[in-house]
DNA sequence: GTCCATGCAAAGAGTTTGCACGCCT
DNA sequence: AGGCGTGCAAACTCTTTGCATGGAC
């Protein structure tokens, strides 16, 4: 455990004022702006290996709302889905709904279902 | 109307003899190998104004599944979700299943849902 | 002394953009 | 002549990788 590691898990530990534990989506520029305040010699490189340890680890989840961006979201104890906001991207976290499997196409064997909700959030509406 | 965009339309509307309507779903790249057949000068940058506007124009869906990749899709006409094969990858259409909104958190309105279903298809299982 | 995470920089993939040329009218 | 689609190349964004340094055990 090095101090970069720290640094990193510290940024979903601990959120800003303005943000619940629903929406922590952070890109990993996010990630590495917030750990150079607090270790201004952490590298890029650094984040983006550790981000992807943590994913390989199971302690984030990688997600992608259709940009070209990953975002790290540390809810994985919650099987949820994801509210976009059209207008200015924020990302919500909302319970999953139980998806009706449709019929499996050609023997397609369906193991997971994720849903990507769009629209306006309550600031932008 | 060039010729460059008339082999692009063709691309879309000619599939090769193994897709059938329900599994078109063309990197930007693979747009360009197909439109090089009959058109040896085209160049990327075309390919990919095109497709953009193609989009725009609302002919073709831009659909994202997770990797970083764009595809385009000429199923516009029927509202469809898709299935993707975590082993190999190949993307399915399969008829949108009605999705029980979740409950509006934070005054969020939802315009639109899409859903990803990953597996396994016929041909990996 | 060995190991492995780190930092830096370069490479890589996918996509967009600036600019000049050429076609079509 | 004018406008626009084109081709080329360079720029750009996001992410990964190679390599040498340096700390921890």
């Amino acid at each position: 455990m090095t101090a970069q590691r720290r640094v990193i898990f510290g940024v979903f530990d601990a959120p800003a004022a303005d943000e619940s534990d629903t929406h922590i989506h952070l890109t990993a520029d996010e990630v590495l702006d917030r750990a150079t305040t607090a270790l201004p010699e952490i590298s890029r490189a650094t984040v983006y290996n550790t981000l992807n340890e943590l994913v390989d680890a199971g302690e984030l989840l990688a997600v992608n709302v259709g940009d070209r961006v990953t975002r790290y979201d540390p809810n994985v104890h919650s099987r949820h889905d994801h509210l976009v906001c059209s207008s200015c991207g924020a990302i919500f976290d909302v319970p999953a709904i139980p998806v009706q499997i449709p019929e499996t196409a050609a023997g397609f064997t369906i193991a997971s279902a994720e849903v990507i909700y769009r629209g306006r959030c309550a600031d932008c509406a």
